[in-house]
DNA sequence: CTTGAAAAAGGAAGTTC
DNA sequence: GAACTTCCTTTTTCAAG
């Protein structure tokens, strides 16, 4: 379990990943190398799984996001998903319970190439899609208090 | 508009966000004053928005997540969506179009919590949750080619 | 955009608690 | 086991071209 130093390094490497080490070091309390080590161990422990960036896809084009709810026939669920993963378009798939069974989102330069893209999975699924007008809440961490057990 | 090293960097950036200026100039052919440069520019045009980490939310007992479609009742919109910004458990909401108006995604440590958090909305909304049981697509970018106008 | 020097940060080793 | 200090190497920053 992260204990508080590791939740402090954590939040701040949220909000800005290039932070360094003795940045890390002065949040913290700790010194530069043992920063380095938790850091190490966190993701060892598959905890920081990851870093990157935040980009504008506008900037590349990609003028229209959508949310796509996917319905395979039946006997096509493996095949719509290695579908919707060979896609690059797609940014991001969920399978879930309910009715549908991917959330899918997509990043398409224009109407004409979400069609497209739509129409592929015809075949194979019912699609229900919605094109995203505004995104009140952009991807933000849950409240990470650590949890005493 | 970003050129190819600009497409480079970002690409590079995506997948290590603590990459060293030097190794991002190895990779793009530039001194690294100049991507040190390159990057203060990609931030000021809004193109790369942010460095940030990913974190496994388990880690921190987020045991479960849900894709939760919000429906206002007439005249509750702007106040749905003041709430769903105001509990931190709600990572991710974006306003659509079609029959729901808000499709967002929901962290939660138990179902008694998921079930605490919908209750609040149901006042003033009507929702549609679905459990994530796997992310088949983990958050990606879409092709970043450069689009020449 | 590059070069080159000064300043800052990172990494390895050995020590302490 | 985890963190600290020291010393040395690498990287970043800044000035100048």
């Amino acid at each position: 379990m992260p204990d508080e130093i590791d939740r402090i390094l954590i939040v701040a490497l949220m909000e800005d990943s290039r932070l360094s080490l003795k940045a890390l070091a002065g949040l913290s309390g700790l010194s530069s190398p043992s920063v380095a080590e938790r850091l190490r161990r966190l993701e060892e422990r598959g905890i920081l799984t990851g870093y990157t960036v935040n980009v504008d896809p506008k900037a590349f084009g990609y003028m229209l996001q959508a949310i796509v709810r996917v319905r395979p026939l039946p006997g096509q669920m493996r095949a719509i998903e290695r579908h919707i993963q060979s896609i690059p378009e797609f940014t991001e798939c969920d399978k879930v319970t309910g009715e549908d069974c991917f959330v899918a989102r997509l990043s398409v330069r224009s109407m004409e190439q979400l069609d497209a893209i739509l129409d592929k999975l015809s075949d194979r699924a019912e699609t229900n899609t919605s094109i995203v007008k505004a995104s009140p809440v952009k991807r933000r961490l849950p409240p990470l208090s650590i949890v005493r057990s």
